[in-house]
DNA sequence: TTGCATCCGGTACCCAGGTACAGGCTTAGC
DNA sequence: GCTAAGCCTGTACCTGGGTACCGGATGCAA
């Protein structure tokens, strides 16, 4: 019933790469699993349950430090936040929130371009006719990717 | 009136760093400036505009790639797509609302969640209980950063 | 016991968009 | 001419989330 799996099996399991679950070990995501005596891991079954946790965490927007204190609460490395599932979504919420806010403008501001018919992103700089600020636009710094 | 500007002047009237504006021309980005006898770059006033255009186009959404091919029209790399702004705007606007449409159904899930009363990631795998899909959740494979 | 698949640790590399540093040269003002 | 500020090139480093490669060791079945 409770087989130890190899690594590779584990990574075949929850469709991670096999170095990726040695990364997650080292950033303290996954627990140091047995060894062989000859030095290789051992895997309970709950370990791909861990893998599928910490994936689903991840396209929640959690970035891995985040989920790792999702995981041990918190207790790492001196956070000062709540590391509680319910307070980090709060958060996140809210993060998500701001950053549809943004994408919105950004979006709005591309329409405005196309609506105004422009076609050079240089001469709309110089001349007036252009409704794209070329001030600030959103509250993100580094908005970036769309 | 069209004195030529040092590296650290034009650095500074666009805001950027200086290394940034070494780096965009290395990019393709900013045309090489003039030179003094002595090697230190001289660009025009308009290089300041340049600047102002590739970080509002960066704000927009657009990666330094993708503001080289709107600057020079696409010549400089093999592009099949049509580099003109209303294209790319379009294209853009696209992608915005493809991540729009993530980031409402990250942000659902994180409420549904929260709505549950969950606290623990871990539990919520192995039971039903939590709304949470533990399988894929967007279209967007490197969702990540809300 | 042999042979092959698998795994080990360590290190380097990838993306994007920069930033930092070292060591040396130029420029400008007095 | 001297000095300080500014600029030069080249290279390395940063974040975040991994991935790739290397040479060597292990595990397992026949």
């Amino acid at each position: 019933m409770t087989a130890l799996l190899r690594s590779g099996q584990v990574a075949q399991a929850a469709g991670v790469n096999q170095q990726t679950l040695r990364y997650y070990e080292r950033r303290g995501l996954l627990d140091e699993p047995e060894r062989t005596n000859g030095g290789h891991r051992l895997y309970p079954a709950k370990a791909v349950t861990a893998l599928r946790v910490i994936k689903t965490a991840q396209r929640l927007g959690f970035t891995l430090d985040e989920v790792a204190d999702l995981l041990t609460g918190g207790h790492h490395h001196g956070r000062v936040v709540d590391p509680s599932l319910q307070a980090q979504a709060r958060r996140k919420i809210e993060e998500v929130d701001q950053r549809i806010h943004d994408l919105e403008i950004i979006k709005a501001n591309l329409q405005a371009a196309v609506d105004a018919g422009c076609d050079d992103i240089t001469l709309c700089a110089t001349t007036d006719c252009c409704p794209i600020p070329f001030a600030e636009l959103t509250t993100d710094e580094r908005s970036g990717n769309a």
